[in-house]
DNA sequence: TTGAAAAATGTAAGCGCTTTCATTATACTT
DNA sequence: AAGTATAATGAAAGCGCTTACATTTTTCAA
C-alpha cells in the first residue's frame, strides 16, 4: 500500500542564534547566555528572546554547542548486543537514572563480525560523549590499559578490570550457590547445562560449578558439562538450552538435577524435558521478569540495579574526575521457585 | 569492595586536524580529505597522514565534522521504553541494517512522565541527528502534522500517519484473526486479555476482536474485555496477564477461550491458571522467541523485520529526499501452537 | 621538449555556538 | 547629585572541522 501526499507545510529555516539575535534587538551572547540558564540576563530580555526562540522553534545544535564548549552532554552505552535479556534490563537502569540528570544517551552496538577493540577505540576517538558505560564488553588486559590513553572515564558493567571503575556481579559464587544447593539436596549427579565456552560469564561460572563439586566432596566428572550447538548470541538462548538439555537428558541419564546459565536457555531446557517427557529441577541464572512467572528457581542478578549504580557512579566521576577508582561487586542470591520442588 | 590504583599512563593531548597536517607537513585541508576517503590525495600523502594519525590516536570529531559538514551521520531512534520485548526486537532489526550502513545510532527515550510532543521536539530541535526514527510513539494528527517545520526526515514504526513513511502492523487484523479462529473453534465465550485501553495497540486489538463477533454472528458482550490493575508499561506485563487472567477465571467462569493481548501477558495469564488449576484454550500476540519454547499460541508481528525495513526505509529517504511517502503495513500471522490445544 | 589537461595540494571562509573581556546601563550609597 | 558597585550587554576570538576556489605539481600527447 503506497500512499503520496503532499504538504504545503512551512519548512523552518532551522534558524541560528543571529536570527534570534537580530529579531530580539539583542546581541548573540546574550542568547546564548539566555539558553544556557545563566542569571546574568534581564528578566525582560530572557522573556523576549524566548518568546521569539518558541515562535520560530529555535533551539541551540547540538554540534555547535559541542564544539564551542567541548562538552556533548551525552553518555554513551557501548553493548555487545541490544537484543538481550540481560542488557535490555540494564539498559533500563541506565536510562532511569539519565531520566533525573541533563544527559543523553547514544547506544553503541559491537558488531560481532568485526573486531571488538578497533570498534570500541572508534566510540573513544569521536569524543562524542563525555563518558562511556561498557556493558559486558570484553578486552584483554593490555586492551584495556591502552584505552586510558583516550582519557575520557569509562565505567566497565559485567566485568573487571582495576584501571576503571566497574561494577559487577560475582559469578562463580552465583554458580557455586546454585551448584551446592543442588548438592546438598542430595542430587549427586548435578549437571551444568552451560553456553560458548570462551564467553566471559560461562568461563567464572564454570569455576562456580566446579568449587560447588569440590567443596562438597564429589568427584567432578568434566562430561556433565554440556551446551548446545547453535553459537548465536554465545549460546544465551532459547534454542541453545533446548539442544543442550536434549544432550544431556538422551546422553546422560544419570543426571539428576541441573544448573543453568541463564534463564532463557532455561525456557528452552524446561521445554525439552516436556518434550522427552522427562522432569529433574533446574536453576537459571539472571531472574529476568519471566522466571518468576513461570515458576523457575533461578540465581538473581540485579541488572537494573547494575545499570543505575554504574550510571551514577560515572556521572559522579564527571563531576569528580579525581575521585578514587571503585570496584562494585554484587553478591548474586539464590531464588526457589517450581522448578526445585 | 574499593580499590585505589594509580596509573602512569600518558593521555592524549586529543590532537586535531592540525597537529596532524604539521607532523605530515600537508594542509589541514588534505588531512581532512584523507578522512573523508576523497580520492583526490596521492597515495604517499595518504599513507603518511594515516601513519601519523594512527601513531597519535586521531580521529575526527563528531562535533566539529557535523558542524562543518552540516551532517551527522546519525540516526535516532525514539522509544517509550527500552525494556519491553516489543522494542528490543524492533532496535535489533534497526541495528542490524545500520551495521551494513555508517550511521551512528542514538536512542533517546520519551519518559513517561513529561509531555511526549515536547520531548519529541526537543529531538528534532537539536538536530543531532539526520533522521529518526519513532518506535510506536502515538500522537495526535496534529502534533504530526507540526513536526514537519522541522524538515527532518522521520519513519514511523507501529504508527500511522499520512505525512511520513511509516511501517506498521495491522493490529486490527491480527486480533480479528485469533478471535476468529477461537470462535471458530466452538468456542462461544471467547475473552480477551486487555490492557490499559486508551493504548493505541489495544484500540485497535479491540476492534478487530469486535469485529470477529461480529462477523461470527456471535454478541459481543463487553464484559468479556478484561484487563488487570497494573499499569506499568501500559499493563503490557506479566504481572498485567496474570491480573486479568484472575480476573477471568474467578469472575467469569463461563469463558472458554482466551485471545491475550501480548505474549508476556500470555506467561502471567498461564501462570494464573496453573495457580487456579484451570486451563482453557490460549492465543497471545507478537511471537516473540519464547513463544515457541512455550508452546504458545500466538499472532506473529515481525518485530526485526519491521525494525530492519524500516531502517532501510528511512535511509532510502535520506538518500532520495523527494520519494514518496510509503505506508507499509504487515499482516500478522497466526501461529498454531500447544496453548490451542 | 612543450603545453594543456588532470591530479594534488593549499588558502581561507565559514559552520553555530561559548566565553572572556570590555563596555554600558542600572542601582545603591552618602 | 555625584560616585561607585553591580548588573546587563556586546564585540570578537575561537572550538575543529569541511569545502569552494586558487594554486602548484604531475602526467602525457604531439
Amino acid at each position: 500500500m503506497i500512499g503520496i501526499c503532499v504538504f504545503n507545510s512551512v519548512f523552518i529555516l532551522a534558524s541560528t542564534i543571529y536570527d534570534i539575535a537580530d529579531k530580539a534587538g539583542v546581541s548573540i551572547a546574550t542568547v546564548s547566555r539566555v539558553f544556557n540558564n545563566r542569571n546574568n540576563v534581564s528578566e525582560r530580555t530572557r522573556d523576549k528572546v524566548l518568546a521569539i526562540a518558541k515562535e520560530v522553534g529555535y533551539h541551540p545544535q547540538a554540534n555547535a554547542q559541542g564544539l564551542a564548549s567541548r562538552k556533548t552532554n551525552t553518555i554513551t552505552a557501548v553493548v555487545p548486543v541490544i537484543s538481550n535479556y540481560f542488557f535490555m534490563e540494564v539498559l533500563g537502569g541506565i536510562q532511569d537514572k539519565l531520566n533525573d540528570h541533563n544527559y543523553e544517551l547514544t547506544i553503541y552496538n559491537i558488531s560481532a563480525g568485526k573486531d571488538t577493540f578497533s570498534q570500541v577505540e572508534h566510540v573513544l576517538k569521536r569524543r562524542a560523549s563525555e563518558g562511556c558505560l561498557f556493558i559486558s564488553i570484553h578486552l584483554e588486559q593490555e586492551e584495556w590499559k591502552a584505552l586510558h590513553r583516550y582519557n575520557i572515564p569509562i565505567t566497565l558493567i559485567d566485568e573487571f578490570y582495576e584501571g576503571f571503575d566497574s561494577v559487577s556481579v560475582d559469578n562463580q559464587q552465583g554458580a557455586y550457590r546454585a551448584t551446592k544447593y543442588l548438592l546438598h539436596r542430595g542430587f549427586s549427579r548435578v549437571a551444568m547445562l552451560s553456553a560458548v565456552s570462551t564467553s566471559k560469564p560461562i568461563e567464572s561460572r564454570l569455576e562456580g560449578f566446579r568449587n560447588a563439586y569440590k567443596d562438597a566432596g564429589v568427584d567432578f566428572d568434566h562430561s556433565l558439562v554440556v551446551s548446545g550447538d547453535s553459537v548465536y548470541r554465545d549460546g544465551f538462548t532459547e534454542r541453545g538450552g533446548y539442544e543442550a538439555m536434549v544432550k544431556i537428558l538422551t546422553m546422560k541419564p544419570e543426571v539428576e538435577a541441573c544448573f543453568c546459565a541463564s534463564d532463557i536457555q532455561a525456557v528452552g531446557a524446561l521445554k525439552a524435558m516436556q518434550d522427552l517427557d522427562k522432569n529433574i529441577p533446574l536453576i537459571g541464572y539472571d531472574d529476568i521478569e519471566l522466571a518468576e512467572y513461570m515458576g523457575l528457581s533461578t540465581i538473581r542478578q540485579p541488572m537494573r540495579d547494575m545499570g543505575f549504580f554504574a550510571t551514577q557512579n560515572l556521572i559522579d566521576r564527571l563531576e569528580n574526575p579525581k575521585k578514587a577508582i571503585s570496584q562494585t561487586i554484587y553478591t548474586p542470591e539464590l531464588i526457589l521457585r517450581n522448578s526445585t520442588e
